[in-house]
DNA sequence: CGCGTTTGACCGGCGC
DNA sequence: GCGCCGGTCAAACGCG
């Protein structure tokens, strides 16, 4: 079977339009429906169909990445949307990844302060829409956020905030070729059952809106500061000037742009989000929403800023 | 008070 | 050995 020369650690994207620069810089899907026209290349994403993920994506795969998907009804989250696999090279590091780790796992129980860092720790990214992210149900708080070299946007961090001793990880970074597709990386698993229901709403991001020019001439200032230094060394300050906030603020400017205040089309984006999880369509239309973002006009391209418990996109 | 984000500082892997 | 860079810590602060 294909999938077994691809490895079981196969990281697994889910999108219909899957593309990651930070891998291969390409948008080189091929798709598999109807016709199964396959055409091989290490340099692009392979992209199922619904009908050929069935086929083709073994039982050992599935049970990889199946603590980081949700199961509703017995429907994964994943099998909504088409599912790409990364290119071979991809695949060596992270089945070195693996077996470094497997090693690790063998020879000691010691948990370090800091983690092991880079090729240990077991890992599945994925590439998400916006509103796919939503369906991630594990309460994740963010820990850090950092510019990274050659993408235009920052990473955000996020440990599992349902138990102290999970050591579940996910990374969130935006897509920087496709908007609003988000490259979603998971490390470690969850050594609980999924929470029935997410945390509190404190700390959400909603109120960080009144004052939007300050966030907006902060977010100016780290750019520049940025400019004179590409490299944000050491630092998980956003001095790219792209905070969640104002990425979010971003995607509801396009909204209101595409259309024209049609509440409808806007509710319906987040369907299927449990609406206890995200802040209620009601409130975004409240005045102090659109009125933070009636001052930013700067065409900023950015990320996504959430609080699981407050914002369908968890980034 | 508990839980969240933000953000500067720090750690440590890794390439040269 | 050095510096870059990704990942994490932790203090400060906000919100419900």
């Amino acid at each position: 079977m294909m999938i077994m020369d691809w490895g079981l650690q196969a990281v697994v994207i889910g999108s219909s339009t899957s593309c990651n620069d930070h891998f291969h810089g390409g948008n080189n899907n091929i798709d598999f429906s109807p016709n199964l026209d396959f055409q091989e290349s290490d340099h692009q994403y392979l992209s199922f169909s619904h009908e050929m993920k069935k086929e083709f994506f073994s039982d050992e795969l599935e049970e990889l990445y199946k603590p980081f998907y949700h199961v509703d009804g017995g429907q994964n989250m994943l099998m909504g949307s088409s599912i790409s696999l990364i290119p071979k090279e991809i695949i060596k590091e992270e089945k070195r990844e693996e077996e470094q780790q497997q090693v690790v796992a063998a020879t000691s129980t010691y948990v370090p302060k800091y983690k092991k860092r880079k090729n240990e720790q077991k890992r599945v990214v994925l590439q998400l829409k916006a509103d796919d992210l939503s369906s991630d149900k594990w309460a994740w708080r963010k820990y850090g956020q950092k510019p990274i070299k050659g993408s235009p946007y920052p990473r955000s961090y996020y440990r599992c905030s349902s138990s102290k001793g999970c050591l579940a990880r996910k990374q969130v970074e935006q897509s920087c070729t496709e908007t609003g597709t988000f490259i979603v990386t998971y490390t470690a698993e969850h050594n609980h059952s999924q929470p029935t229901r997410r945390n509190s709403l404190a700390g959400t991001i909603k109120s960080k809106f009144p004052n939007s020019k300050n966030t907006i001439n902060s977010h100016k200032k780290n750019i520049v500061k940025n400019e004179k230094n590409s490299s944000p060394h050491g630092s998980t300050s956003n001095n790219l000037g792209f905070s969640p906030e104002t990425l979010m603020i971003d995607e509801f400017q396009e909204i209101e742009i595409n259309q024209e205040n049609d509440h409808e089309e806007i509710k319906s984006m987040f369907e299927g989000s449990d609406e206890n999880e995200c802040v209620s369509i009601q409130e975004m239309f409240d005045g102090d929403f659109f009125a933070g973002l009636e001052d930013i006009h700067d065409g900023f391209s950015s990320s996504f800023g959430c609080n699981n418990s407050t914002f369908p996109f968890p980034f």
